[in-house]
DNA sequence: CGCTTCTTTCAGAAATTTGTGAAGTTAAGG
DNA sequence: CCTTAACTTCACAAATTTCTGAAAGAAGCG
């Protein structure tokens, strides 16, 4: 396996982590972010569970516990060449930020606790009415996400090309 | 200061913490949570830091540090009665959820990391291209979301009226 | 101008979260 | 079928975060 040379890894490490400070910043658990940035980074957007505990200098149950949220989270996927027992796991480039928006499971919990909330409280109550107002919000938000993705592609198409 | 009867501590209660529970999952502290949750089941969306600290149990020191980051982030302000030392805080019912949208800060410098990332691995490598991408999505988002709250404000008109 | 009431700051105790080593599990290859 | 390489799970130590009580800091009111 050539080490692509021409890439320093100093310039490498260094945006790995300052890309993943920003994603912690924004909620996200340390080794989720760092292992997500590293494969970011890195030129096929694909390393093996080993190249990731080693560039990030973590062990391989941290790399695990990353690689199990990435997953579940749809940011990364996991491959598997055949005839290996070595895992692969794989930024999609275009899939993952898609994935950002989605946060489709957790703006259905916010919109449930919130007719609870204006049915609990009453739908004719200051309070109530303010609640089914921001109910509306969400779900005009959900709908908006899906159109502006749409509108995503077309325009990625027209920058980079059909493929990416 | 008349207790609104009518309203069931209990449920109230019950709705504040499980909004918050959700706030929490999604990222915020637990505090900013349920004070903000407990703000928007009030019915005048205004209470004081006592009011707070005695619905959810806790300190005026744990009061004033959620309340901090809570009119930091401008999902919350906080007034004055003229002539008096007792702060109220509220929440504004259409400005909050603005505010959610609103992480212009967080995208600012989640674009600058990137740009580094760009020019410190090559535009011309495949990491490179990625990033530049990854880039341009969120720069499209940026533009987008204006516009969605925009759209919003007309379609809130339609279901809610003029103002609220 | 001092008293009183409310808010903020701060140090530290308590609880939670995080990452590791080690043991356990799965599956390829002989 | 046994060996071995790789990934996962688990208990625990370490680090971090969180919330509180106490003290300090503002600001109305007499």
């Amino acid at each position: 396996m050539a080490d692509e040379v021409g890439r320093d890894p100093e310039a490498v490490s260094k945006f790995v982590e300052s890309f993943a400070a920003q994603l912690v910043e924004a909620g996200m658990q340390r080794m989720p972010a760092r292992v997500f940035a590293a494969l970011l980074s890195s030129d096929e957007g694909v390393m093996s569970s080993a190249e990731l505990g080693e560039q990030l200098r973590i062990s391989p149950a941290a790399v695990s516990g990353a690689v199990r949220y990435l997953t579940m989270t749809h940011m990364v996927s996991r491959e598997r060449e055949p005839g290996s027992r070595r895992e692969r796991y794989r930024v999609h480039g275009d899939q993952w930020y898609e994935a950002l928006t989605n946060r489709e499971a957790l703006i259905k919990r916010w919109e449930g606790a919130l007719r609870e909330g204006v049915s609990s409280l009453g739908a004719d109550t200051p309070a109530g009415r303010r609640m089914a107002e921001t109910l509306a919000f969400f779900e005009f938000v959900e709908g908006e996400v899906a159109a502006m993705m749409e509108r995503w592609r077309a325009h990625r198409r027209q920058l980079f090309g059909g493929e990416g």
